[in-house]
DNA sequence: GAAGGCTTGTCACGGTATTGTCACATGTTC
DNA sequence: GAACATGTGACAATACCGTGACAAGCCTTC
């Protein structure tokens, strides 16, 4: 799973200009759809991570586009509701259709991000559990713990994002491009081997576990199976 | 253990509908007031296991059912506020006055469900009351109250609101944005470092027990665990 | 409503842990 | 052994955090 799709129904193209931009700044892939049959044809085949839905469509509105999503039965959609000031009766009617959440118009863009991460990150939670495990190393991500054999380890940021990375991907090889684009972000614009120096300093700190991070040569590194 | 009974006391009928439409799919039975005499009256004969209080009410606002049911002396029916946003002021006299919890308007639903089963955790599992403590701190949210092995401190309300986060998430890492998100709201659009300088300030007053709030470097921080 | 204190958000500075890069050593493949 | 890939040690730049200071806002008090 690489950048998480965000899906925005909305009929004015200026909106769904400015939301793409700085959804795409924020490293989300982005579709978009001006109505509501679109939108629900596009929810449907591309299975978002969250959809971004204006109430106030032409035709099928906002309302209509939830209660396909609901007919569907299938994977639920995630849907942060767009209502205009005021339509207090919407946003009732939109919670109880099963959106998320809801934002306001005019909304701070701030804000919007914020609620966007805040509803993809209450997705992740509810999906995997936050202690990952192979051989001797446990890893708590809400707790920013690691421990080898039992025995804490002190790991710094980014040594922390590496296992973690690794370890969410158990078994599979990671490169140096992956690793790069997860664990330091899309922006970071270096030197490919940075990646071989903070494997080795990880290694290091993991002691008697080194040996679970595997070189694979030509390619990157994997963690080792059990 | 049959239903728990909720109460909602609220003037517009919309949001009634809205809040017992979701209490009930969660399984609770549902008391609905759209008045403050009503919600006191209907607390007083039926005891719900908590209620959902709306501070701008007609006449008899929330504060006052507050002080209504603080005046009876009873066995004491906790209280979840709604309020509207910004009302900051509100908030920390709602807390003052005895509330358990609250939740700003216009609010998630998931998010309040979510607080109103924390709310109804916390009061199964200690008669004694609210109160949150780790290592020498002691909090207790419903009389807005702090202390440092035994010794009361007086905290400022963005202290206290801080110090609940990170106790309400004891052991987890919390970043300067979540912080930033859940302590100070999400249309907050300041300084991260902002955070640290309260940090400090709490720090300061804890004294002795300092060393509770830990940071984790590159990441936020975190409550110590046992 | 003026004065003063308290709270709060920002900022700049400095020490320090962390990080990225490089040069070179070592290892692997053919 | 040549060609290439990865490991290692060292080092300078950077990021990060704690701290002190300050101004604006707010509330209380007179």
């Amino acid at each position: 799973m690489d950048k998480k799709k965000i899906l925005i129904v909305e009929d004015e193209a200026d909106i769904r200009e400015l939301l793409r931009y700085h959804l795409e700044r924020e490293g989300f892939d982005v579709l978009e759809a001006g109505d509501g049959p679109g939108g629900l044809a596009l929810a449907r085949s591309e299975r978002p991570a969250l959809m971004l839905l204006d109430v106030m469509l032409p035709g099928m509105d906002g309302f209509d586009v939830l209660r396909g999503l609901a007919a569907e039965g299938g994977p639920v959609v995630p849907v942060l509701l767009l209502t205009a000031r005021g339509e207090e009766v919407d946003r009732v009617v939109g919670l109880t259709l099963g959106a998320d959440d809801y934002v306001v118009k005019p909304f701070s863009v701030r804000e919007l991000m914020l609620r966007v991460k805040a509803v993809l990150r209450r997705q992740d939670r509810s999906l995997s559990g936050s202690v990952l495990r192979r051989g001797g190393v446990s890893l708590d991500a809400e707790r920013h713990r690691a421990e080898v054999n039992g025995e804490p380890v002190a790991l710094t940021a980014t040594e922390f994002r590496l296992l973690e990375d690794l370890l969410r991907h158990s078994g599979a090889v990671r490169t140096r491009e992956q690793l790069l684009n997860t664990v330091w972000g899309y922006s970071f614009e270096g030197y490919a081997r940075t990646v071989d120096t903070h494997v080795r300093r990880l290694r290091a700190k993991l002691g008697a576990a080194a040996d679970v991070i595997e070189t694979v040569r030509g390619v990157g590194y994997r963690l080792k199976e059990d």
